[in-house]
DNA sequence: TTGGTTACGTGATGTAGATCACATTCTTTT
DNA sequence: AAAAGAATGTGATCTACATCACGTAACCAA
């Protein structure tokens, strides 16, 4: 499937556009591959598009004291990522984007998505769904965060997605866990 | 300054309305007022309103094991909360919301929400500020707990919301801080 | 005024997970 | 195919914070 007929897909679940409506919305993303390990956002850049993933996938992280790497979210097919707050506040970026494996990416600029949500009611509506539904599962995830050991946390993970387990090496499954690659090891024993 | 006028100002900075539009949308609001101590939300309950705080303090919260709890948010004056998850997904609350003080508040129904969404672009638009804020926010409380030790943590949130220290027993600030109420009494010394 | 509940402090001890150190295996590059 | 680097496992030790236990002070309600 093409990335135009991926992001209708996934639009047209909340909002309802016509053909032309569609074409037009299309029009202000730029298609951009990357390979493994490639960086897209690095702390203090400027930050001026977010990102809908067509195919891949990408970590959003937060390093600290250039040791310890926390990340923020895994980003995989039909899934936005940015740094949302750079993006919105017009700050520098706080936290990096980078490709776990190959990806291809639609990328969309600030000023387009206001445009655009100014423009067309149903463009706003959906945006505002999906940061709702982002913002439901950030809570859900500090709830899980103080409630929960290691363990649960990374069964839930998994059985939230299970393809992680293969697709994502380990320490970086610890670093969204927030715990060290050895406490997560020593979970299997 | 009354309940109208809170909100009028309130939504005006991101939404700009008719005198007439505005009295429309307020006229979908209910006023409410709660004693310190009484419960809006429990757990299991039917959701089916949000709530604007005018006045007083309110905690959303998640109890574990009947024993331990979890503070969410505390909502001030201007902020809004309910279980959005519940009220997004009509599932029964998974969380609490009672008043630490004396409460005003407006309420708000998902259904009128939605209505008033589709019925006015404006408000379909603050209310995707209004959910990105909180997005951003929840983003950065998730990064502070998985970077930062009890004291960094504690500094934060006094460095952020202040009239918090006098308002509120230091138990429920542990209990957002997601620290026992003992080792919080210990940063002191 | 009194008795009960809630808030807060602080010592002693327990424990989940961090950190350090090193070995092994798997992957990528040349 | 060889070498180098990344990913993973596992023991030993350390530490931040939890838990338990107890005491004191503040705040209500009868």
């Amino acid at each position: 499937m093409e990335s135009k007929e991926i992001l209708q897909q996934h639009i047209a679940k909340t909002a309802s556009l016509t053909e032309e409506e569609f074409d037009y919305f299309f029009s202000h993303f730029k298609a951009l591959s990357f390979k493994k390990g490639q960086t897209i956002i690095s702390e203090g850049d400027k930050v001026d598009c977010e990102y809908f993933v067509i195919s891949g996938c990408l970590k959003a992280f937060f390093i600290n004291d250039e040791i310890k790497m926390y990340i923020l979210q895994f980003a995989m097919p039909t899934w936005w990522t940015s740094d949302y707050s750079a993006l919105y506040n017009q700050t520098p970026a706080t936290i990096n984007v980078d490709c776990i494996s190959d990806v291809e990416l639609l990328c969309l600029s600030n000023s387009d998505r206001e445009k655009l949500c100014s423009e067309f009611h149903q463009i706003e509506h959906f945006f505002r769904w999906r940061t709702n539904k982002g913002y439901i599962a950030s809570q859900k995830r500090l709830l899980s965060f103080m409630n929960n050991n290691v363990k649960t946390r990374y069964e839930e993970l998994l059985a939230l997605y299970p393809q992680l387990y293969n697709l994502v090496p380990k320490h970086l499954i610890a670093a969204y866990l927030g715990v060290s690659r050895e406490t997560l090891s020593r979970l299997n024993s």
